[in-house]
RNA sequence: GUGCCUAUAGUGUAACGGUUAGCACUAGAGUUUGUGGAACUCUCAGUUUGGGUUCAAAUCCCAGUAGGCACCCCA
């Protein structure tokens, strides 16, 4: 068998790895967060940005660095038939700060708070709250160095994350310095690796070639060890760096956000200066700590995109998967869905057919209600409307139909009342 | 990209290598049903795909695809 050919078997009409269809229940968990997380994003003086989905591939080959996975291996390329190469977006920063920038943005007052939400696209192996398209909710500060803005970047996606029923949430945090001070940092951590060199896994020492920060979270055991005594970040950052992180750290205790400073965390993405962050939840099942947002202050994406000016910039990303899938979410219910009070029954063919009409009422009056349409009798409809708990229904049927009326039940104490159609609506709100 | 585990109607499940792949729910058609969780009748629908072993494969083997978990990486 030759195994090329077998590529070609794939069910040409199967949904693909990583990807799939979002419906129901789940549909409304991710409108329900989405609604929550812009109301409390509005509320902190974020505005709304939408960029595409896709872009030109170097809008992220040369800002989220060639040498990471993502843009090795994990992008979604592909070539137009008038010849562009596009990709579809790893991730919405680049996209925004883009935009930014196009935009001449730099002309406005500054600084620009957005907040942008959509899918993303990695090719990446699925496991749990992974998938290669996947969503996010950015929260982004563009055009200031003001360690407020860390903070408030922080603060805001904390306490969206709080509304969507997160407990005990811990913020890790670190300073990775800026130009000044990072790379003499980093030739310092090469050469305290070299030393070692002999008890660092094989997979470190790669690190050390491509991405040496990287070894500083390395799950090796022995490189663990090793970072124990690593030169660390924080006392290696230049003045300004340093008064900066300790006014992020300052702002975070006013704020009463508990943080936890973690010298060993680093970003993967090269864009990265001074502030990271990391917000992780404990996962109920496994009791290991999961990251649910993370991002961090990217002062020189900018240029790299090609802007004249430095442009500033913080920002954290939610994973939106993982925080409609987890345990704790508290299931948001988006605002087009309306708790009905009122149960409709209708008994009939002559009552179906008018039933339409006398919904319409109802809709225009906006009053919300459940409606079955199945054809169970009576007593059977009566028993849904118990058991979802509505207060009232209406029934319908032959006789109310000839008769321009419908009953008026109260599910509580079961009576009910005659109400003519034209008289329905001004019933309804004696009632309330 | 790597490793381990998994795959039977829409869902949940059953079937020693051996009859026509069974059951429940759901869905659809119908009968009955005018006041608090109805009953009955009928119907649709399945072995993930491709190979192999065998007289015989849902069952054993190989590969593909998808899902889960872990690594890599990351939100």
């Amino acid at each position: 068998m030759n195994p090329q050919a077998n590529k070609k078997n794939k069910d040409p009409f199967q949904s693909i790895k990583g990807m799939r269809d979002i419906l129901d229940e789940q549909y409304y968990h991710f409108q329900g967060f989405f609604e929550k997380a812009q109301e409390v994003a509005v509320y902190y003086g974020f505005k709304p940005i939408e960029t595409p989905v896709v872009e030109q591939e170097g809008v992220f080959t040369s800002s989220i660095g060639e040498g990471t996975d993502i843009i090795d291996k994990e992008m979604y390329t592909l070539k137009t038939k008038g010849g562009d190469h596009l990709a579809l977006r790893p991730e919405h920063t680049a996209g925004l700060m883009r935009s930014y920038i196009e935009h001449g943005m730099q002309s406005l007052p500054q600084p620009l708070l957005f907040y942008t939400y959509g899918p993303s696209f990695r090719h990446d192996n699925p496991q749990k709250g992974r998938y290669r398209q996947f969503y996010q909710f950015d929260i982004d500060a563009l055009g200031s160095e003001k360690s407020i803005l860390d903070a408030l970047v922080i603060k805001t996606t904390w306490t969206i994350l709080e509304e969507a029923g997160a407990k005990n949430l811990s913020v890790d945090i670190n300073s990775i310095g800026d130009k000044e001070c990072r790379a003499s940092y980093i030739r310092e951590l090469v050469s305290y690796y070299k030393k070692n060199i002999a008890s660092l896994p094989a997979v470190d020492r790669e690190r050390l070639k491509t991405n040496p920060l990287r070894i500083l979270d390395s799950k090796e055991e022995k490189t663990i060890e090793l970072n124990q005594n690593a030169p660390d970040t924080l006392s290696h950052l230049c003045s300004a760096c340093k008064k900066h992180f300790k006014e992020v750290l300052e702002y975070l205790e006013k704020m009463e956000i508990p943080y936890n400073i973690n010298k060993c965390l680093v970003r993967g993405l090269s864009y990265y200066t001074r502030t990271v962050i990391e917000i992780m939840i404990e996962d109920e099942e496994t009791g290991k700590m999961v990251t649910i947002a993370g991002g961090g202050r990217y002062d020189y994406l900018a240029k790299q995109l090609g802007s004249k000016k430095d442009v500033p910039a913080v920002g954290i990303a939610i994973g939106v998967d993982r925080v409609v899938e987890a345990p704790w979410f508290s299931k948001l219910a988006p605002r087009i869905i309306k708790k009905p009070k009122i149960y409709f029954i209708q008994l009939g063919f002559d009552a179906k057919l008018k039933s339409l009409n006398v919904i319409e009422i109802l809709r225009k009056g906006k009053v919300p209600i459940a409606q079955s349409i199945s054809k169970d009798n009576l007593g059977a409809q009566l028993a849904v409307a118990e058991k979802l708990g509505m207060r009232y229904s209406i029934i319908f049927g032959q006789k109310e139909a000839m008769e321009n009326s419908v009953i008026f039940r109260d599910m509580s104490n079961r009576s009910q009342d005659t109400v003519k159609l034209p008289n329905l609506l001004e019933y309804i709100k004696n009632l309330k």
